[in-house]
DNA sequence: TGACCTATGTGCTTAAAGGATATATGTTTA
DNA sequence: TAAACATATATCCTTTAAGCACATAGGTCA
């Protein structure tokens, strides 16, 4: 019984990279937003199964505010309650360019090996 | 000096996907081999900067094999230490196969977040 | 008025990486 | 022949960030 747990691996079952850096970074990229607005936006990228918890999301960006590639106000005109508005700074344009470029390299990684699994699937199935 | 620590962080935070268990899987894949065989084969994946400290490769292959996507068995023949052989289950060919498909819808999120990134770009550069 | 959506935030637990160190065998070389 | 070195496996402890639950509060509407 207590095994149970740790048999139950599958991908994506882990702690696995999200990108929720990059994506909130992306998301600021295209326009300036806040934490609950970027929930959605961050769906639409695809990393995270349904929508991130708000608590990560918001933890997020404390820190990039902390580190500097994100700067804050307060919105309080409009509809409901105030919203922190997040804006990219360009420590914060430079990382996002960083990230684009190791994204890049992992697509590159990842294809490759894709690619070698089809190849000895290929010669498995050819000669087995 | 509390914030040294902070500051010391590696620029881009987050998780980064080493994709670990899939580059061992994949590995084993090609043909049975060894921990000390598998750091060298693992780094030619890309994933991970230089080579992979060997107390996770075993570690993770001790928790392979405990999951039962592989088995492993002592080679006492030939020079040097006796290595541990595995190689891969039904159960692991079968979790790789997962991988895969996971690793192609990684590819296709990347490389849609990469090319909005230009998109925006492009409009940024045609309207400053 | 109280249910509900929007919006931000805190705290605790756990999974996995990071890194240091230990152990042992066989091979080379000074 | 003893020391140095490459091979090979393994354990331990710390750090990091994900995962999740919960807390707070303003505004809207039936």
């Amino acid at each position: 019984m207590a095994e149970q747990k740790r048999s139950q691996r599958r991908p994506q079952q882990g702690k696995k990279d999200r990108y929720m850096q990059p994506s909130i970074l992306m998301g600021l990229y295209s326009k300036p937003s806040y934490g609950y607005e970027l929930i959605q936006t961050i769906q639409r990228f695809g990393f995270v199964e349904g929508q991130a918890p708000p608590g990560m999301i918001y933890r997020h960006l404390r820190q990039l505010e902390e580190d500097g590639l994100v700067t804050s106000e307060w919105e309080t005109e409009g509809a409901g309650p105030a919203k922190r508005i997040y804006q990219l700074t360009d420590g914060g344009l430079q990382m996002l360019s960083l990230w684009i470029g190791y994204m890049e390299k992992q697509v590159e990684n990842l294809n490759e090996l894709i690619k070698q699994y089809y190849e000895v699937k290929r010669n498995k199935s050819a000669q087995p």
